[in-house]
DNA sequence: ATGAAAGCGCTAACAG
DNA sequence: CTGTTAGCGCTTTCAT
C-alpha cells in the first residue's frame, strides 16, 4: 500500500484538532470522552475516509486476530466447506483466516507453516495430510488439527471414522453383498474408516479386500488406476465402499462403463456427503460429515487455547496443559440408490 | 502471539553480538558483510529459532505482499478452483492470499472490504457477486475482477461467456434439438452467457425459454424450485442449457425423477468444466473455463498495476491509467453424454 | 564493514 | 476529560 494513499490517526487528529490519544480512544471506545470530542473526531474519520491500519495494531503486541488453516485444497468441496464453515465459526468471535492449500507437498506445508508463524497469526487449524512434518511438534502456538491426527500432543477434531466405516459396511452387507470391498486413499493401520470396513467384515466372517488409489494422485490418472484395481476383482466383489464421495464416483462411472448395473450387480457407498457433491450426485449413498459442527469444535478449542495462552502468567514458562484431545462427531447415512 | 515465545531481532542481535542493523542487513542480504558476521548472525538465527516478523516488516512501509480474493464461497468447485489457481500464481511472485467468502451477502462483502483494506493488503481480486456495492468505486487499491465484471473502471478477467452461451446452444440443436430452455441463476441484459443463447435462438428461428433460479438459493430449496419450473415445460423443451454445472446436475436428477431419457427425451449441457464435477459427473457435457489461465492473468494484471503504484513518482496523484481493460479467455466444449 | 537513531501507525501507561 | 510519551519489531538513512 501507498501510505499517500491511506489516512492515518494523525491526519484525523490534525483534522480533527485533537491529539492522537484522543482519536484512539474514540475508535476503542476507552475512557471517558466528552460528547463534543466524539462527534468532532467522527467527522474527521468520516471527512477522511479513515480506517484503522490493522498491520500496526498487530504489532503493538497481543494479537492479529487471524487464525491459519492448511487444507490440502479447497478446490476439493470437502475441504472448500471445511474452510467457509471454519471462517464463519471463527467470524463470530472477531477472527479471521488466512487459508493456505498445502496441494498434499511437504514442501509447501512446512513454507506455509513458516509464513503463519511470520505473520505471527493467534493459531492454526490443520487439515493437511503431511502426518510426517517434524516442524508440528516444535510449533510455539496453539494449534488444532481437524479431519486427520496429527500427533497425540495435538487436540483433533474429527468424525467417528470407524463407526462411519463401520455404518457403511454394514449398510453394504444389509443390502445383501457378500463380497464387499474398500477403495482408499491410504490403507493403513491407522486409517479409521479402513478399520471400520474390517472389524465389520470380520464379524460377518468375510475376507476383506482393498484397494488403493493414493489421495493425491492427479485426477487424470485415476480412473486407469481405478480400473486396474477393480477390472482385476469382477465377479469377485458384489460391492465398493469409497472412502470419500469422489471416489465413489468414479466407481460408478467404471460400473458404467463396464455395463453393471447399481446396485443390483454392484452395490457403491461413498464417504463425506458434501453439500456440493449431494448436488452433483444426489443418488450416491454416503456417510455424511458433520462438517459445520466440526469446524466449529475446533475453533471453539483453538479459541481457547489462545485466550489460555494470553492470559497465562507473565512470568515462568506457565505452559498451558497440553492436552490432547479427541473430539469425534458422529456421522449420519445418507440414502441414495447406490447401495 | 505472545512475544514471549518468539524470538525477535534484538534477542538475534544479542545473541550474535552485533547490532539491529547487522542482522537485519544479514537477513535482507543488503550492503557488505564480512563471511564472519554472516556466519555469526545465521547461527544465532538457527539457534533461536528465530522467524522475522512479517507484520512489523510490512509496518514498516512498502507492502504486505498480501493480496485478498473476495468469492461468493470455495464450498463451490468453481470458486475453490478459482482460489488454488489465484494462490498458486500469486505464489510464484512471493504473494500470499487472504480469501473471503462473502457467501452472497453484501454486507459481509462490504466488511471483507475494510477488513482487507485495513490489513493494507497490496491489492484485491474479486470474485464476489454483488454488483452493487458502490465501496468498490471508491476503493484507493488496485484491484481487478475475475469471473464477473463490476464497473468499467476495473478490469476484468473472465472467460468468453457469450461465446460459451453460443457453443452450448449450438450443440444443443446440432444433437437435434428444437426447444432448447435456459436455466441460470439470474437472467438480464448483461448476462453474456444468456445472450449467447438468445443469439442463437434467434439465429435458428426458435422462441428462448428461460428459467431462473437464483444463485444463492439453499441447496434444499433447489429441487423444487427447479421441477417449479421445468415441470410447467415438460413436452414443450427438448433439452436445457444450465448456465453453470451443478445447475445442470439437477436437471439431469429432475429428469431421471421424471423417468425423462437422456439424451434421447432431454439433452443436458452445463458450463464450468470444475475438475471436482467432472469427477462427480464424468458424464455431463459442459463448456469448461479455463481457470488456470484466467487466475494467472487476473495475478499478471492485478500485480501490474501494485508494481505501477508502488513506483509511481512520489509527489502528485501520479495517477495510473485507468485501464478498465477486459480479458476474456476462450472456453472449450466438453463432450458427454448429455447432450 | 558496522552501529546509532529515527520512524512506520497505533496503543497504553502516566500525567495533568 | 485530554495530551505526552514511550514503545511493538523492523528497515533505513546517516554516521563512523
Amino acid at each position: 500500500m501507498d501510505r499517500r494513499l491511506e489516512p492515518t490517526l494523525a491526519d484525523v487528529a490534525k483534522e480533527a484538532g485533537v491529539s492522537l490519544t484522543t482519536v484512539s480512544r474514540v475508535l476503542n471506545n476507552r475512557g471517558y470522552l466528552s460528547q463534543a470530542t466524539k462527534d468532532k473526531v467522527a467527522r474527521a474519520i468520516k471527512t477522511l475516509g479513515y480506517r484503522p491500519n490493522q498491520v500496526a495494531r498487530a504489532l503493538h503486541g497481543k494479537r492479529t486476530y487471524t487464525i491459519g488453516l492448511i487444507v490440502p485444497t479447497v478446490a476439493l468441496p470437502f475441504f472448500g466447506e471445511i474452510a467457509v464453515a471454519v471462517e464463519n465459526a471463527l467470524a463470530e468471535s472477531g477472527y479471521r483466516v488466512l487459508i493456505c492449500n498445502s496441494l498434499g507437498r511437504s514442501d509447501r506445508e512446512r513454507d506455509y507453516l513458516n509464513l503463519l508463524i511470520g505473520n505471527r497469526v493467534d493459531g492454526i487449524i490443520s487439515g493437511a495430510h503431511n502426518e510426517d512434518l517434524e516442524e508440528y511438534q516444535s510449533i510455539r502456538m496453539p494449534i488444532v488439527t481437524i479431519d486427520r491426527s496429527l500427533s497425540p500432543r495435538i487436540p483433533n477434531v474429527r468424525c467417528d471414522n470407524e463407526a462411519g466405516g463401520r455404518l457403511a459396511t454394514e449398510r453394504l452387507l444389509a443390502g445383501g453383498s457378500r463380497r464387499p470391498a474398500l477403495l482408499t486413499s491410504r490403507s493403513h493401520g491407522l486409517n479409521l474408516r479402513e478399520r471400520g470396513y474390517r472389524i465389520t467384515c470380520e464379524a460377518a466372517g468375510i475376507e476383506p479386500i482393498v484397494f488403493e488409489v493414493p489421495f493425491h494422485t492427479a485426477p487424470a490418472d485415476r480412473p486407469a488406476l481405478m480400473a486396474q484395481c477393480l477390472d482385476g476383482a469382477v465377479g469377485m466383489i458384489d460391492s465398493v465402499f469409497a472412502t470419500d464421495d469422489l471416489a465413489a464416483a468414479e466407481v460408478l462411472e467404471w460400473a458404467r462403463q463396464r455395463d453393471l448395473l447399481v446396485p443390483e450387480q454392484l452395490r457403491v457407498i461413498g464417504f463425506d456427503g458434501t453439500v456440493a457433491v449431494r448436488r452433483a450426485l444426489p443418488t450416491l449413498t454416503t456417510i455424511r460429515q458433520p462438517i459445520e459442527d466440526m469446524a466449529r469444535e475446533a475453533v471453539r478449542l483453538l479459541l481457547g487455547r489462545i485466550d489460555a495462552v494470553n492470559s497465562a502468567p507473565l512470568e515462568g514458562g506457565a505452559d498451558i496443559p497440553e492436552i490432547g484431545e479427541i473430539v469425534e462427531f458422529p456421522v449420519e447415512l445418507l440414502e441414495g440408490s447406490t447401495a
